[in-house]
DNA sequence: TCAATATGTCGTATGTTTGCTACATTGAAC
DNA sequence: GTTCAATGTAGCAAACATACGACATATTGA
């Protein structure tokens, strides 16, 4: 018997764009890129690995995530490349977040709450 | 040869927070029951389903999901469950992505977009 | 030209996620 | 008590994610 275990494409755009950000975000070695890339501003991605607890080529693989995400943008420096955020991504991702958090939280409690 | 596929508990306190955070929205299906219950407010399990396009069971998988996340709370009502939003949950996601897209987004301008 | 350096991709082992059907549990209604 | 309805869990197959070593490519510099 044949399932189709992927039904992501069922949702619609909001959701799925949401979902992708999330799943770009929710392996710590992406988050501690970000927060890297945050304080250093620009590195070579040779040195970034001396930052994190895995091997050169791990960490080159979460920076392609990275890229194909558009959270990171690399320039070529001879044989060097080097990485920086780019901040319009992490705008738009930030907006989008803020959105679905502003929507939900409200000041509604549920009954189960209230004894 | 034994390789060990997941370093995550290598990483700080934050960054496993977050990426956990993140794992949680990075379904399309959790993203839309938080959307489904910040406006239906309260909504038993059977109905839920009805609005995704997803199997009873699999929707009540996403719920525990949810659950085990603290991001949803449910009440027993007789034989049915009522879900609803945790408000202090999402408030801390909230702070969380925040900080984190704080942190990051700066005027820093990499060379890479100087041309 | 040839070695060293910097980087990326491929292959693969292992673990995790997704989605379903089948089954178990629990309360309601008769 | 038996049946029906609401819900959850177990088990499984397919797909996806993670991590690394081995290999490929390309630039620098002797």
């Amino acid at each position: 018997m044949i399932i189709n275990n992927n039904k992501s494409n069922e949702f619609n755009a909001e959701q799925q764009r949401l979902a992708e950000f999330s799943r770009v975000l929710s392996h710590p070695a992406r988050i501690a890129i970000i927060q890297l890339l945050s304080v250093k501003k620009e590195i070579k991605t040779g040195n970034i690995s001396d930052f994190l607890p895995l091997c050169r080529t791990t960490v080159s693989q979460h920076l392609k995530e990275l890229r194909n995400a558009g959270i990171i943008e690399g320039s070529i420096d001879g044989h060097k490349i080097h990485y920086c955020l780019n901040m319009d991504k992490l705008n738009e991702m930030k907006s989008a977040f803020n959105l679905l958090f502003n929507s939900s939280i409200s000041s509604f409690m549920c009954s189960c709450k209230q004894q």
